[in-house]
DNA sequence: GCCTCATGTAACTTATGATATTACATGACT
DNA sequence: AGTCATGTAATATCATAAGTTACATGAGGC
């Protein structure tokens, strides 16, 4: 999520295409990586991709239209908590009661979770990025 | 997480002293893995150990004072969840911004799951045990 | 005292999932 | 044709959690 955020971003900074290449180096990882990734936001339509020269991946969506949660859904919803139910034996009494009891904690911080993301579009993180650009040069000139 | 409590309610079923044999088999899993699980709430004064014949594990704490917040803590409140935030380039201003946008989200559903907790204690699961257990044998009698 | 039972703990071994790497096929542009 | 870039499968590496083994320590029972 943050690594993908990260790549949708700085290919958002700048308006010629991207290659793969070029995100993989300014995330320090490697150009197979972002493939992957950008490939399944290519399938939901979020970003495109052009072979050959002049080729690499373009934002081709409305950042102000696309919300943390629409980059969550895309990257088909992972988990989204670290701490799992134990699910050995099904028909333990015990088991059924404190899996039930975690369930709905889960359930509830999980919606705020979602409910926040969906608050906050790729225009606001874009937004965002310039300020923090704007304010490093600031401290730096006067 | 899930482990820890259904130990613990297994605990409370019984009014003797449980082996980490014992409680080992009823969650298919490992003596040591016990032990080492039990240790820790040991130390926050949970539970506590009795060597030799007779010996075992036992709860010593009032299961109506005890939140599942309180587990969690005696845990070492372990990370919460499953997505991470990168940090391989902490002066990256995309990254700076990503990473301060899912904080915030991350954030206000940590403090809501960790309310949910606050509200659940041992005493309430293990009602919970004995009213599953309650409805299970009703529905073979009648 | 000695034997058995049980915890206490360290060392080691899987198991699992996420990430990274390599390799090569395909398509596009010059 | 040659180069650049994606597409994708196969593989490898790494980190972490879970399980296993082994043995030391202490507490009864006889």
């Amino acid at each position: 999520m943050s690594g993908v955020l990260h790549v949708l971003l700085h290919m958002a900074e700048r308006r010629e295409p991207a290659t793969s290449e070029a995100l993989a180096k300014s995330m320090n990882t490697n150009s197979a990586v972002i493939r992957r990734i950008l490939a399944g936001l290519r399938d939901k339509g979020f970003v495109q991709s052009e072979k050959g020269h002049g080729g690499g991946w373009t934002l081709c969506c409305d950042l102000t239209k696309v919300s943390l949660l629409d980059i969550y859904a895309a990257l088909g919803s992972p988990s989204l908590f670290a701490i799992g139910n134990r699910s050995g034996s099904p028909d333990c009494l015990v088991e059924q009661a404190v899996n039930s009891a975690l369930d709905q904690a889960f359930h509830d911080a999980g919606h705020l979770l979602l409910a926040r993301f969906s608050e906050v579009t790729l225009a606001m993180l874009s937004a965002n990025v310039r300020n923090r650009n704007r304010s490093r040069s600031g401290t730096t000139r006067s």
